[in-house]
DNA sequence: TTATTTAATCGTAATATTGCAATATATAAA
DNA sequence: TTTATATATTGCAATATTACGATTAAATAA
């Protein structure tokens, strides 16, 4: 199919991957951490500093714009973006406390 | 194309968005809440908790365990899925740290 | 106004992912 | 051995993703 059942999972288990669906792509993690480092928000540098062509940067970074993590605003001819403190917050908890669910691991295995 | 530029980007890079790839779907979100939250390894009860069919859910496991966070043993017919501890440990360690970058945020945009 | 600059969108090709029916494999039971 | 059970693999259809050239849109500069 290529089509995700999300109807047999959780609005939770939805969330959570897709979330993690857009952190998924070593560009989008590349564009983060640009935008984490730089101390001004970067803004079309991405395309020169990433090596990639600058409709894919846009694509990527509209991916990362609709899953809340960062937000653009237009300054001039160019646009600013950063992270979404808030929204990034609550990535980091929610991926935090699926990773923290205590495994009773016996070790089975 | 549909092939991520692999080559643009650092190893690192590359190893967290493919183990976030590994996680970036809710059938196997699913599958790791079962996995986790059975005290004893899960086996093959996967399929009727969750909805889909068998080769669609091997086909998950496979991907989970080539991502290394999950290891099965065979037990008679049927095969004991689990968290492979270390591994998990050291990519909760690779997401947190990711997500710790810390920036120096002026809350710029 | 007409460039120029910057970013978004459109269209499309190449590839990847998801899901499952059919089949294969492997172990256990009869 | 034959049969039953459990999981893996194969092959394929439907859909999604990635990447980029061409174009568009929007703001500034000349």
């Amino acid at each position: 199919m290529g089509l995700a059942k999300t109807e047999l999972f959780t609005t939770e288990q939805n969330k959570l991957a897709s979330l993690l669906k857009a952190l998924a792509h070593p560009a989008r993690i590349a564009i983060l951490q640009h935008i984490i480092q730089s101390n001004t928000c970067i803004c079309g540098d991405l395309v020169t500093e990433i090596g990639l062509a600058q409709p894919t940067i846009s694509q990527h970074l509209k991916e990362l714009k609709n899953s809340g993590l960062i937000k653009g605003t237009i300054e001039g001819t160019s646009v600013c973006y950063c992270i979404d403190e808030q929204n990034w917050n609550i990535a980091r908890e929610l991926i935090n406390s699926f990773f923290n669910q205590n495994s009773n691991s016996a070790d089975c295995c």
